[in-house]
DNA sequence: ACCGTAACTGAACGGTCGTGCAATTGACAG
DNA sequence: CTGTCAATTGCACGACCGTTCAGTTACGGT
């Protein structure tokens, strides 16, 4: 046999990233074999090299491929930045919550396997990492400048809510107690109180 | 060669352990080989199986005896229950943050390699991992029932806690912007905001 | 001075790894 | 119906894997 019947480069080259990516999610990349990943797909693993250059690579596109479509949603997503903090903080952390619920295993990925990237390779995650990082900074230093927000140092806020937020996503289950919007409404609330927001209806008895 | 001179198998059972956890915190379990650690040691790679039935168990013992200590430590610092819980949470805190980032290694090992863990031993050390939680979440509960904390829901708001603290010792590094005391006291002032504690001094205009 | 045994070597086992490549087959255009 | 090229196989390469074990050496007690 040589060609497969019903073949198509750009199907098969799905189907590999699919299986890398379940693969990957679940045991760890340096657990998984090339072979391993073509039996998934179906197919030898010689065939992996003609859609990846090596392994590392594999993992690589995983990784930016995910981190830049994340910066790209929010970019469409994101209120104008003339709009008050603590709507875009709300805002910022309803699109947090649904895109990690919804692409649990990339976002795994994405912070799990840092340390199998080659040093180039990390750098340039570690730079999209950090502009996704910026975003919710940005949000919180403008909401204390309008007064919205009261916290004394934003940038431990920041790695803070980004743990607080991210942390959903090794944990959540669909259909588990809360269903993703009525977690989401709840960590808007944490976010709320982690960044100082002046509380509305809190009043001092 | 065979025996080395000046050996001794507690201090060569030391020494393994200590490279174990270096070399799988740096690389990933699955990226490090026995013979690697031997190397490390000074060792050849059959010596290593005079004091590990094999790897698998190399990675247990670690996050065990991780999860115990950690454990065992809080059952020594913690206040007695009938303590107010503002203060029992502020103690947690600290105490936490402190083990944490002086045993990072450790720490990063004992959650990011936890699928590498065959299934008796994985559920071994879930069960310890949820010993901890309750302590938090026991805390939180203990707080709002004495009306000193004011959150809709003790169970999620341990798990942002959790992740929340714990994030610390993926970025935490010495000689960093603040010292590990003044990361404390605003994590602290963070798991306040975040449990409800009442406000002292925050006073409606 | 000698011995038992703890500590370790060095080689080997069967297996798996990532990757390269000639040969082969199917899809598709003309 | 043919020719071209994309898609894939099947095998091979050298390296490394976890683990075992017979043999060798140094330590500690007598």
């Amino acid at each position: 046999m040589a060609r497969k019947s019903g073949s198509s480069g750009e199907k098969t080259r799905a189907m590999v990233e699919d299986a890398a990516i379940r693969l990957i999610a679940r045991y760890g990349f340096a657990a998984v074999s090339m072979r391993q990943i073509a039996r998934e797909v179906g197919v030898q693993a010689g065939a992996l090299y003609l859609y990846t250059p090596d392994k590392q690579s594999l993992l690589f596109d995983i990784m930016r491929g995910h981190l830049v479509h994340l910066l790209d949603s929010w970019q469409q997503h994101s209120p104008p930045v003339e709009t008050p903090a603590v709507i875009r903080l709300e805002r910022f952390v309803r699109f947090h919550i649904d895109y990690h619920i919804m692409r649990a295993e990339k976002v795994f990925i994405s912070y799990m396997e840092l340390r199998n990237l080659e040093p180039e390779n990390f750098s340039e995650i570690e730079r999209l990492r950090r502009d996704y990082e910026h975003v919710i900074e940005e949000i919180l230093t403008a909401g204390v400048a309008e007064g919205a927000f009261e916290h004394t140092d934003s940038r431990l806020t920041t790695m803070a809510m980004i743990a607080m937020l991210t942390g959903v996503s090794t944990w959540y289950r669909d259909g588990g107690r809360l269903p993703a919007g009525a977690i989401a409404t709840r960590y808007v609330d944490m976010a709320f109180r982690l960044a100082g927001a002046e509380p509305l209806a809190e009043v001092a008895e």
